[in-house]
DNA sequence: TTGATTCCCATAAAATCCCATGCTATACCA
DNA sequence: TGGTATAGCATGGGATTTTATGGGAATCAA
């Protein structure tokens, strides 16, 4: 799904990458975002898996749990539609862009089936942390000594 | 699947060896290409292989955990499609091509159910330092001395 | 009406398609 | 056996299509 930078215009919309665009279209016209619970960005994803994820929370917390409540109170009070236009835009919220401090460009990121929009200098930050982190935790991973 | 040097023209094109999309042309008509972690090359593996990443992950009950999150970062954040043409090119990335440092000329290793694609400097170097190493670990597979 | 949001068209740049060419290896034939 | 046709492949370049993005018109809310 790749890493794609696009600008936010002045009216706030951006352009839904082709390839992300591409995986909704057949289904609908639209995407559901929401405040990321754990990142400063904003996470989209097609309102199956919104709806999937649901399930999935009933089924696996305990149902009358705090903690189940609580998440899914922050994270369905908070999803939004998204429709995109015909060029493929879609005008993001104040209060999703605010979360992500977004002001001029976005930063879209591949999640799988869901995926992440970032202000680009915090993504590019993430990104460093990551790398650091999961070269840290699978030594496999880590790059080869130069050859002399 | 043996190694393949390939030119890449001015718009960043590269024929996929025909040997390599003999592997892919049934199921599909792309392949999917990622910086490697370990190494300063392109790493390139059928889409199925992504797929069924993206599945488990969805299906995982560990939906928000933070090194889940950290992982489907790095690899869907980086991979990308890449269809090929009716002549069996792919047009790679100017991020990819910059991370492997490829400029005019490309090199295809076979790994695999994956493969790898270098410099071709690059390529001799790593190609070097990895039949040190395997020599150095296993003295049986030495050659004869006079053997060339 | 005014301000904001959504729709639609225009445009430039980039990605992709497709045809043509030349090369190489293999098959085929005398 | 030697020479030639043939098919598959890599590559170049031009045509075509997509895509991102700007701006204006239409719509809606207050």
């Amino acid at each position: 799904m790749d890493t794609v930078f696009n600008k936010v215009d002045a009216k706030g919309r951006v352009s839904l990458p082709a390839d992300y665009r591409a995986i909704v279209k057949e289904l609908s016209s639209e995407i559901v975002c929401y405040r990321s619970l754990s990142a400063p960005c904003i996470e989209g994803c097609t309102e199956e898996l919104l709806d999937k994820l649901a399930n999935e929370m009933e089924n696996s917390l305990d149902f009358f749990s705090q903690e189940q409540d609580d998440l899914s109170n922050l994270i369905f009070g908070d999803a939004k539609r998204f429709p995109f236009d015909s060029t493929g835009r879609i005008g993001l919220s104040e209060k999703l862009l605010k979360h992500a401090e977004i002001t001029t460009m976005a930063v879209f990121v591949g999640k799988g089936r869901k995926f992440q929009i970032w202000n680009p200098e915090n993504w590019e930050k993430e990104e460093a942390r990551i790398r650091a982190e999961v070269l840290k935790n699978r030594p496999s991973l880590r790059p080869a000594p130069e050859a002399k």
